[in-house]
DNA sequence: AAAATTCTTTAGTAACCGCTATATAACTGC
DNA sequence: GCAGTTATATAGCGGTTACTAAAGAATTTT
């Protein structure tokens, strides 16, 4: 039924794989891991139960390999680091991008990845997404950390908070200009911490 | 089996409706409303169903009532405003003070009502949960707006998105320090915007 | 051709969900 | 004491959940 030189043998995959990761990640978007019942996946993507089991093995390691999809798929601070740039501007631009890519889809509004952190029963998969998250965080104090180590766990804090901000009221159908404008003004922060010298020794019980 | 001197006919309830809010509302807050079944409910609370329906309705009703409860037992905004008090102010207040408090109790991270308005399968109380968050945040938006009515919106937005951010941290185990610097920190935007005379006019397409 | 392998289909499984019908127990007013 | 009222306990409702045993179908290798 489908192309397949693959040489192994043994009846072929009636379904592409690639399709259903797409399909599955479409409604978990949606509807978050708990809102989506294996039979809504097994209806999506047009097969019977124990085909999705022997093709995936279970429904929360589906759902972690959608989730690994998704955030290959989602360009990292790093992508957004033109080397010279303030940290306020870099941190500037990449809270944006995030406030409009997750306005982007009406279907499927806020980060799957953040949404899930909150939203998902199966704790293995609560735990994967939550390490995404911090992996993301982690590249946004290392890469403040190059040109301001005092400011690279506070700003990556305060980043990684506005993005679940952003997220949820996404998902709560904030325009972008209103998630743009929450992202921009949060960066202000940023801005006020960069102009202190040295900010680890600044705050603490002020 | 418990005083009565209602003088109402009928079988006394063998359960205080006070008590079993209060073990409802742990429940709730530690689990989130889909971790908690009914029979944790009535297990909790020593009854057995019927009771619980006879006494609450439902699940949801059950549910709504403990948001009304705690959003009740909650200070809102006015409660930290002092008059005279400069808008940064008011806000660093605020949010350190949600910091502490969504931080202080373990088995109960988090804002219940924010948690809930990204949690909560029954799309009536997830509604329930979604309008006590905005009325919160439109209490600042009026609060805010007595002395610049230019910042009331952009500054509550900000605000809404960073305590969502706090309850998300808060339920991943950040601790209070770490919770208050972020509250400390996004406060520093709201400083720089009241610098602007006219942010209203200033921010839109910069 | 036959054997081996892999996927698909049908038809379930046990467990849990929120919720309730029925009968009984415990109280009030008469 | 008896009727009326309300809450209780037992038991179980229909529905959904994630998941699977068993058998047949489609492809490989031998």
């Amino acid at each position: 039924m489908i192309d397949k030189e693959s040489g192994r043998p043994g009846r072929p995959r009636s379904f592409d794989l690639e399709e259903a990761l797409e399909a599955g990640q479409q409604l978990f978007h949606e509807r978050g891991y708990d809102g989506v019942s294996l039979s809504d996946l097994t209806a999506a993507i047009g097969i019977a139960a124990p085909s999705f089991y022997a093709a995936f093995g279970s429904k929360a390691a589906f759902f972690q390999m959608i989730l690994g999809r998704y955030s290959s798929a989602t360009p990292p601070i790093d992508a957004f680091g033109v080397e010279g740039d303030a940290v306020a501007t870099l941190i500037e631009t990449y809270l944006v991008a995030r406030a409009v890519s997750y306005s982007r889809d009406a279907a499927a509004q806020g980060c799957l990845v953040l949404n899930a952190t909150r939203n998902c029963s199966d704790a293995g998969a609560a735990a994967a997404a939550g390490q995404i998250a911090e992996d993301g965080r982690l590249r946004v104090r290392d890469l403040v950390a190059r040109s301001r180590p005092d400011l690279a766990e506070p700003v990556s804090d305060l980043v990684a908070s506005v993005m679940q901000g952003l997220s949820a009221h996404a998902r709560q159908g904030w325009s972008t200009e209103r998630l743009v404008t929450v992202a921009r003004n949060a960066a202000l922060s940023v801005r006020t911490m960069a102009e202190t010298s040295d900010f680890s020794a600044s705050e603490p019980k002020a």
